[in-house]
DNA sequence: AACACGGGGAG
DNA sequence: CTCCCAGTGTT
């Protein structure tokens, strides 16, 4: 596909001119408590929950995370379950342990507080270049473009440019071409979250965008061509992969068995129920079991699960399994994972919701 | 350049 | 079902 320049790109300034109008024209009907008080910690927080995340999810989590780590040293000392517990449901929980080790970085060399300049925030685990200039915008007023989902829709569309968003390439080039048209200060932030508005609220993605309400529309031309929706070009997804596992909700008395998952890879580090490859039937899980040491009181089917992550779709079946009490301790589960045995944590239920966070894709097993 | 990485809301 | 969201890190 065509690199830029786009001949479509002399729209800029005056595109850019139209929207910091419009984002100051009238007051801000989105409620979003990250826009209240601005610091680089704010900021910082609150970019990082809305990556691939959408805002009014976002919200929630937001206030409740404030309120248990208000400052960067509180996050640089969390404890790492209760880091996952604030995070739970969120997805890609990477974020929240680069969040945790910026932290630390932040307060052994920046004394606890953001770096102001772009450079130094890109090199902080977890901020990539959006992130970088969406603090430097917001809480420092530096002139960069925040080059995001609906950055990319918006500028593509107003220029009717074919490019493919989903490139790197075409993502630095788009930067490039709307940095000499932003302003310092304040209004760097306000045009950044003009661009956000605009494609969150008017230029939609997907369905039809509504043009009668863009402040753009007469610049715009896709409109003009009435093509909007031949923007923005993407290349299709791969298709996810289909996995099936079986998943053991174990218990002894009032105790429940959860393990660890590895440290690396798919919702690495968190807590979920023992469960193995493939689709086993009830008589499968006893002996299986039973080869295990335990002796198992009784096997009860629960409700077949499915989840889908963005590139795994896992169908679960789901078995209800009591076992006895032992005397003996070493009386565990050891299933393989990654070469290494992964013990199992017996804990009482009570403890189990408060605790210890069960990723969404083990949550349809939860007992009640 | 391609892929891994969650979960949910909207059409 | 599909798309995609205020993306980043790894290979």
């Amino acid at each position: 596909m065509k690199i830029l320049p786009w001949s479509g790109d002399s729209i800029f300034p005056a595109l850019c001119n139209t929207l910091l109008a419009w984002r100051k024209s009238a007051p801000d009907v989105r409620d979003l408590p990250w826009r209240d008080e601005p610091t680089p910690y704010h900021v910082w927080i609150s970019e990082i929950m809305l990556q691939q995340t959408r805002a009014a999810v976002v919200r929630a989590y937001y206030l409740r995370f404030l309120d248990a780590l208000p400052s960067v040293r509180d996050l640089a000392a969390v404890d790492d379950d209760a880091l996952m517990k604030l995070w739970q449901g969120l997805g890609y929980y990477s974020r929240a342990r680069n969040l945790k080790r910026a932290a630390q970085v932040i307060v052994a060399e920046h004394g606890g507080v953001l770096p102001n300049d772009f450079d130094a925030l890109l090199a902080l685990p977890g901020i990539g270049r959006y992130t970088a200039s969406a603090i430097a915008s917001f809480a420092y007023g530096a002139p960069r473009p925040a080059v995001d989902g609906n950055f990319l829709r918006v500028a593509t569309r107003v220029t009717a440019n074919p490019i493919d968003i989903a490139k790197d390439a075409t993502k630095r080039a788009l930067e490039a071409a709307l940095m000499p048209s932003y302003p310092s200060g304040k209004d760097a932030g306000l045009l950044n979250e003009a661009f956000m508005d605009l494609g969150a609220t008017i230029c939609l993605p997907n369905g039809t965008p509504l043009c009668h309400a863009c402040p753009t529309a007469r610049l715009c031309l896709a409109h003009d061509r009435v093509a909007e929706q031949d923007y923005p070009v993407k290349t299709a997804l791969k298709a996810r992969r289909k996995e099936q596992r079986t998943v053991l909700l174990l218990s002894c008395g009032e105790q429940i068995a959860i393990r660890k998952r590895p440290a690396k890879g798919l919702l690495a580090g968190l807590w979920e129920y023992p469960n193995l490859d493939g689709k086993l039937s009830k008589s499968a899980v006893r002996t299986h079991l039973e080869s295990e040491g335990y002796h198992v009181l009784d096997i009860a089917p629960l409700p077949p699960a499915r989840h889908i992550f963005s590139h795994i779709e896992w169908s679960l079946t789901g078995w209800a399994v009591s076992v006895a009490e032992w005397n003996e301790p070493p009386l565990m589960a050891a299933e393989e994972i990654d070469g290494a045995p992964a013990p199992l944590l017996w804990v009482r239920r009570e403890e189990l919701a408060d605790k210890y966070s069960i990723p969404a894709a083990f949550g349809y097993f939860t007992p009640q």
